[in-house]
DNA sequence: GTCGCACCTGCGAAGATTCGCAACAGCACT
DNA sequence: AGTGCTGTTGCGAATCTTCGCAGGTGCGAC
């Protein structure tokens, strides 16, 4: 399927090394469904193919050396684990989540480029607001929850 | 001193019960100079007192529960330990964090305002956005080490 | 001042994530 | 195809954070 090259090109073209445990960890995190934990990622690596077993350091150090080249999102919530989701280079998603339920959703921000301006402008750093996680409440919960 | 009448009132104001652990916790968070782990409070408030001891765990639970009402920011780095910042009730400021050399800064961000308006707008959340932690690139590591 | 109910704390254990190190394996160059 | 340098991996240990439970204690009601 051209989905694993089209990972192998883009990992390479970030110059990194292409291994078989970044294309299996990439290409199980692509396909999923929804945001997944370290630990789901190693459980559909392993269901592929039992065999070549992959350790759980390298699914975090995958994930985080994917973070870093933009190809994955990481989103710590309150929950203890972190989740990962694959991103699509170049776009740009936001996610809420509400403290009280613990869902979480997806929000595309335009107004967080204006912040990366503003940030640029008052301290110099180049800020890279992609995949932000804000936390919050959500309509149901403010409804229900009262406050 | 009339700092920890404060915290106390704070607690208490908010429902919460106001306990030994918590007014020590949250005073040395409050007079440190800087963001502290929750290792480093421990080690001041032992400091203080060495008597009554105070369990680790409580000053995760009572740094999660300040930070829940308002009272202390929890900052989530890459550097894989979480540290906190008292937290002037009603104040904001956000953090950018250098991806590079680690590195953080504070800066005020009047836009991120526009982004509470275009949550509640777009997907009914009512956000929080007091204290975020933006990762990026700072001015140094920029010129330094290219792109 | 006493009583009782939740809320809190301490402790130990479990879970999540990072680190250090030696062995392995891409990839550029011959 | 062979070689070497260096980025990667696996493993186990260390570290950080959360959890569950039994006992303690703040605070409102008497």
């Amino acid at each position: 399927m051209s989905c694993e090259s089209e990972i192998a090109q883009a990992v390479r073209d970030r110059g990194r090394r292409l291994t078989m445990q970044r294309v299996r960890i990439l290409s199980a995190l692509r396909h999923a469904s929804e945001h997944q934990s370290a630990e789901q990622i190693l459980d559909r690596v392993r269901g592929g193919d039992p065999l070549a077993d992959i350790s759980l350091s390298t699914v975090y150090r995958t994930l985080e050396t994917a973070t870093a080249l933009g190809l994955a999102s990481e989103l710590r919530g309150a929950t203890g684990t972190a989740v990962y989701e694959w991103s699509e280079p170049g776009t740009t998603h936001h996610h809420v989540e509400c403290l009280a339920c613990g869902r979480t959703e997806s929000v595309a921000l335009a107004s967080l480029a204006l912040a990366e301006a503003e940030i640029r402008e008052r301290s110099g750093f180049e800020a890279d607001i992609r995949h932000l996680a804000i936390p919050g409440l959500c309509a149901d919960c403010r409804a229900r929850g009262g406050r």
